[in-house]
DNA sequence: CTGGGCATCT
DNA sequence: AGATGCC
């Protein structure tokens, strides 16, 4: 409709394949519904127009707008599919708070669920009612900024968040009050609707006698383990009940880049062939604007059996020789292309003896394991990363609104290159998730290369971090007394302040594994306030021509500007500091026997097993400093250090050179 | 029971 | 690598 206002007055459907995938208000409005058949749509509404949509170019684009407009009000924004956002408000709802005078009147804007609005006393419930409040902005920026308009959920966690913003549906908002859950929850006309209860978890229950979510909510616990095991049955419980503790966690820029088909029919290795080409050249279109270079690669197919008819899907993977990756990333597609068809036809036929029938219904090229280009191999705890000319390794950044022991209240330590620009200087900022996610530049910056390699545990103390250098001093100054007794505090005050920090986080010290996995914990972001307010915005349809928006909102204005005039007032982001290129300031190396980042002479002074496991990594063989992928903060700790005790041995070797002798 | 993505857990 | 779940 954006693209075609035409369309916006009459039934309009999105058709992939065979399939209405979503359709506006007014083809609903005459009886069509998502997922129906063409054919039963074309029934329902003969008027319907289709319009294709398989290609879901410029839905991800103006879904990533959309998320990085939020992020530039509040940089925890999860995101569920392209239309759904989750975001943590409470830091602008305390923000206000704070400075409002016991004057102020409160109010809540839009419905609140289950009450008549002209009822509620707003005050009883201050910070939903500035959640609410800050929603209608946010809708409104929305609006205008991009033309879309969709709902939004106020409520004290996400799953209460998702559940209440859809009671209004069309372009609304509802706020739910905590005296209403077990209204909201007991409304569910079934298991299925509560978000996380997919179809089997709803089967399962179902053999247990659990139908509804209140049989849920009564269910003995004890026996839900039994089926399920302790985390799922807790966390099953917990969602009947309206529980959930799950933090909003930034999501940051994709882990994976895919791009599919589906077909009636496919036999022939030809097809097979030129089909993966054609889905090949357009990921790697999308590839090359993101900037990362992929490390693994991965091709699913989905076969056609009489008994298993449409799901189960099965895939193959394997690693991306360092040369190709490089292509990819610089943008020599067609090379690219040419050199990974091979690659992905040996996958083929570890699926598919092709000397006999087979029948396809789907194919499926994906892109993982992105990697940044500064980063060289290995994020957070690489060694690689100190081989960069020119470039200081970069800061390490964390944290949370709200450490346990942070004893200034708005003094949450952020560490990253670029600074986050708030009004109150002493407020900074939060978590960030995977290095190469450097706030705006979730989706399609070319070579927008973050500078945020890692993110470590949390420290029981303020780190000062407007440069390298002090943040070394203050690692030094503060932290030596917590050695873990085999390291040498002479060759630890050598070491880069990353490192130093790594060895210092829970995991080494703890176990000593040498593990580079990252620890962000949930607690800093989900603990902070009793009162967590959670916008949850869904769905879009538009109701205004995009240049109408634009027109309205003068287009020489940078998007800061609309912060200033805004009552949301604070961007954390300085647009000019985001979008401002860190070049990667090394060159490539023309010699391929070491990445371009690498200074052979800081190579060859390193330690002959060093330089092996280095070469080895490079070459492929064997991932000594296989990235982690990286860990979102709050989720299963227990998991985390599982892996990290398990995968010790292939963690890289420096840990034992702090060993004095 | 169809469609193109994504994520997380095992 | 598969299963499951979300949009």
């Amino acid at each position: 409709m954006i693209r075609n206002p035409a369309l916006r007055e009459v039934p309009l459907g999105i058709q992939q394949k065979y399939i209405i995938v979503t359709c506006n208000y007014v083809a609903r409005e005459l009886g069509v519904t998502k997922l129906m058949s063409v054919t039963a749509a074309k029934e329902k509404c003969p008027q319907l127009v289709l319009v294709k949509g398989e290609d879901l170019t410029h839905y991800r684009e103006i879904s990533y707008k959309l998320t990085e407009l939020l992020m530039s009000y509040c940089p925890l924004v999860e995101r569920l599919g392209f239309d759904e956002n989750f975001m943590d408000i409470t830091s602008i709802v305390d923000r206000r708070l704070a400075q409002m005078s016991e004057t102020n009147k409160f109010s809540f804007k839009g419905h609140v669920y289950n009450r008549l609005n002209a009822e509620v006393d707003a005050s009883d419930h201050p910070k939903l009612a500035l959640g609410s409040e800050i929603a209608a902005e946010l809708r409104e920026v929305i609006r205008s900024k991009l033309g879309l308009t969709g709902c939004a959920g106020i409520a004290t966690n996400k799953l209460l968040a998702k559940l209440v913003s859809g009671t209004f549906k069309p372009n609304q908002q509802t706020t739910l009050l905590p005296e209403k859950i077990s209204d909201i929850m007991g409304c569910l006309s079934s298991l299925r609707k509560v978000p996380g209860v997919g179809h089997q978890t709803a089967k399962r229950l179902l053999a247990l006698g659990v139908v509804s979510v209140q049989d849920l909510q009564l269910f003995p616990l004890n026996e839900l383990v039994r089926e399920f095991g302790a985390p799922s049955a807790q966390r099953l419980k917990n969602l009947s009940l309206g529980v959930d503790d799950s933090p909003v966690t930034a999501t940051g820029a994709p882990q994976s880049l895919s791009d599919e088909d589906s077909f009636k029919k496919m036999s022939s290795t030809k097809e097979v062939l030129e089909k993966i080409e054609e889905l090949l050249s357009s990921l790697l279109e999308r590839m090359h604007k993101d900037g990362r270079q992929p490390q693994t690669f991965r091709l699913t197919i989905r076969k056609y059996t009489a008994t298993n008819k449409w799901f189960s899907r099965e895939s193959r993977q394997c690693p991306i020789p360092n040369h190709i990756g490089q292509k990819i990333s610089s943008g020599c597609s067609d090379d690219a292309v040419v050199q990974l068809v091979p690659l992905a036809m040996k996958l083929f036929h570890k699926m598919v003896d092709s000397s006999a029938a087979f029948h396809l219904t789907l194919i499926n090229v994906c892109f993982s394991n992105l990697q940044t280009r500064g980063a060289a191999t290995s994020g957070k705890g690489s060694i690689t990363s100190f081989f960069a000319h020119n470039t200081s390794p970069r800061k390490t950044q964390i944290c949370s609104s709200q450490t346990q022991d942070d004893s200034s209240q708005a003094g949450d330590c952020l560490c990253t290159d670029h600074q986050f620009i708030t009004q109150d200087t002493s407020q900074k900022t939060e978590t960030m998730k995977s290095p190469g996610s450097s706030g705006a530049a979730l989706h399609g910056y070319k070579r927008k290369q973050s500078s945020v390699v890692a993110a470590e545990g949390p420290l029981p103390l303020k780190v000062s971090c407007s440069t390298a250098r002090s943040d070394c001093d203050e690692t030094n100054s503060t932290m030596t007394h917590r050695l873990p007794p085999n390291v040498d505090p002479e060759v630890f005050r050598l070491l880069p302040a990353e490192i130093q920090k790594e060895l210092l986080s829970p995991d080494y010290t703890k176990s000593l594994t040498n593990t580079p996995s990252s620890s962000v914990t949930v607690a800093e972001v989900s603990h902070s306030t009793e009162n967590k307010t959670l916008l949850l915005f869904k769905g879009s349809q538009k109701i205004k021509d995009i240049k109408e928006a634009e027109d309205k909102f003068d287009p020489s204005d940078s998007p800061t500007s609309v912060n200033h005039q805004s009552p949301l007032g604070q961007s954390l982001f300085q647009e000019e500091d985001v979008m401002e290129e860190e070049r990667p300031s090394f060159p490539l190396s023309p010699d391929c026997k070491f990445p371009g980042n690498v200074d052979p002479k800081v190579f060859s002074e390193l330690p002959p097993d060093v330089q092996r496991e280095l070469q080895d990594e490079w070459k492929q063989q064997r991932p000594v400093l296989k990235m982690p992928s990286f860990r979102k903060p709050g989720k299963s700790l227990m998991t985390k250090d599982r892996k990290a005790a398990g995968k010790s041995k292939q963690t890289n070797n420096l840990f034992k050179y702090f060993k004095p002798n």
